[in-house]
Parts: C-alpha cells; structure tokens; sequence
DNA sequence: AAAATCGTCAACCGCACGGGG
DNA sequence: CCCCCGTGCGGTTGACGATTT
C-alpha cells in the first residue's frame, strides 16, 4: 500500500497552466510568500492546483530569475563535467548554473547532451569541438572534460593541448584543480559557488595542500552512491603525496579516468582512487548537502 | 499536402528524507 | 522512538511543434 496522495487528484485542475493561473501564483507568491506549506497555498490564491504543482510551477517557470533560453556550450561543459562525476544528481548540477532548473539540466541531457556524447562514442575519431567529446583508449572514459588534465598530458600532448584550450577559459576553477600543482585552494575555500560545486556544504572547511603533484579527485565506498548522500573531502587538506616528478604515475587506472562514473553505461567505475592512495590522504565521506 | 516520425519540454508520479508533534 | 506530513528530487510521460518521408 502505497502513501496517501498529497490531494485529491479528481478535485485539482491539471495539465498545462493557463496565463491567468500564472498570473495569480506569481501575485500570491509576491505578495505572502509560500508561508512555509505549498500545499495549503493553491486555495488561497485562489488556484484549483495541487501544491506540488503550484510548486512546480514556480520553481521551474516563474521564478523570475529563470533563464530561458539554448544552453551555452559553457553550460554544457558544466554539465557534463558534473555529470561524468556525480551521476544524475540534477539539483546539485543546476545549482552550479545560474537561473537553471534541476527539470532544465536534466531535459537538456537526456535531449542533446547524452545523444551528443552517445553520436561521439560511436563515432572517436570526429572532431571534438563538434561532437564534445573525446574517446582515449588508454584512459578508457568517454566523457567530454576531463578533470584531470595532468593524466591526459601523460597519454598525449597534443590531445592535451586540445583539451586544455577546450576547458581552461570555460571552467577555470575546474581547471584549478586539473592543474593541481600550483592551484590556489583559497578561491575555492572562501567561494560558496565553487565549494557547493563540488558537493560541500559549509565550505569554510575545505581546502588542499596544494602543491607539487597534489592532487584531488572523487571516490565512492561501494559500487554506488545514494541519493541523499554527497561527496566530500573529510580532512582540511586532502592530497597525497606523489612519487615526484611521475606523481601520477603510481595512480593509474584509479586517477586515470577521472571519472568514477561511466557516462555512457551509467554505471560508478569500481576502480577508485583510494585503491592507489592511502586513505589517510584522501578520506571520503558521506555528507548531506 | 498529408502522414509519420522525431525532438523538446512542461508537468506528473512516486519515493525518500527530514522536521515536528 | 515512532508516525505523519510537507518538501525535494529523479524518472517518466505526454502534448505539441518541427522535420522528414
């Protein structure tokens, strides 16, 4: 036995919202606000709606700082980047962009972006700038910006000039954090935006040591990451300490994707990075966002 | 020109979570 | 500690316009 209904399905309007409807939740929401309880707000603004929908309604279309609108390819690079690491964590990804819904992001992907990276898989050897994306055998991910640049720059220089030009101007936190050697972790630390991109709430907390060959990537315990549950680093300095000039090197595969999750199956890698970093060095936790 | 197919996106559904009693 | 209820979220659906046949 399922739950009760939020409301009385035969007794509420649905489908399409008409403009006067629109008109009077945008009134009522300027006027009172939510009060706290969408679901006694339709009767008193005067709406034969559902709270949910009203709801709905608001946060996806009249919030008047939704942008409507093609997404831009730096929104799309946002996107994927998010997604190869977190999977279909929408509300996190749309919050990274501005005026966005989670409904948006996700309508966007499943429409363009995931059939554009899908067109591309099957098809490596076309030009990245049209297809965004890029399929390296060695690094076996097939998702469009890679995170860790340093990797790539192992496998091939001029793939690595191509990628670098690709996402440096776009993501330039991001970028940061590729570079790992010489980041500035303060922007990152003091940056709300930047630290709730990467799932971290209260961000005073978080920062790198970051230099020579330290690094940071994601990881999960498991095979797969719950919905309520976000990825954070647990100590104030995440790193590792390299092995010098190759401080790559020793992580393989694990860093080597950059991407705990498979865009194309869906799927968390079970190569993790902790398998060739010591846990005391990059600790993963569960925390609510 | 008409029918079929495809693409887009608003809206709905149902589940999980968290707060309050 | 448990239950109830509102909220938030991701997955899915369906209407409708655009494009192709």
């Amino acid at each position: 036995m399922g739950r009760a209904p939020c409301c009385d399905k035969t007794k509420v309007k649905r489908g399409p919202w008409s403009p006067d409807e629109d008109e009077a939740l945008k009134n009522y929401l300027h006027t009172h606000g939510t009060g706290g309880n969408w679901i006694a707000l339709p009767p008193k603004a005067g709406l034969k709606r559902c709270g949910k929908s009203c709801r709905l309604r608001w946060l996806n279309y009249l919030r008047p700082d939704i942008k409507h609108g093609a997404f831009t390819e730096e929104e799309d690079n946002i996107i994927c980047n998010l997604y190869s690491k977190m999977g279909s964590r929408w509300s996190v990804i749309a919050a990274q962009l501005p005026g966005r819904t989670d409904n948006d992001v996700k309508n966007h992907w499943n429409t363009k972006l995931k059939k554009k990276l899908l067109a591309a898989k099957s098809n490596p050897t076309s030009n990245m700038n049209e297809e965004s994306t890029y399929n390296h055998a060695s690094l076996h991910f097939s998702t469009p910006y890679p995170v860790f640049v340093p990797k790539v720059e192992a496998c091939d220089p001029g793939v690595s000039a191509l990628l670098n030009q690709f996402t440096a101007p776009t993501m330039p936190f991001l970028m940061d954090v590729n570079y790992g050697q010489t980041f500035n972790s303060q922007s990152m630390v003091h940056d709300p935006s930047h630290s709730s991109l990467l799932g971290i709430s209260g961000s005073s907390e978080f920062g790198f040591g970051a230099k020579n060959s330290h690094c940071f990537t994601w990881s999960e315990e498991g095979s797969s990451i719950s919905g309520s549950s976000s990825l954070a680093m647990d100590n104030n300095y995440g790193s590792w300490s390299g092995n010098g000039a190759g401080g790559y090197e020793g992580l393989s595969m694990g860093l080597g994707t950059g991407f705990p999750y498979d865009l194309m199956s869906g799927n968390w890698s079970q190569e993790t990075v902790l398998e060739a970093v010591p846990s005391s060095y990059a600790t993963m936790v569960n925390k609510p966002l």
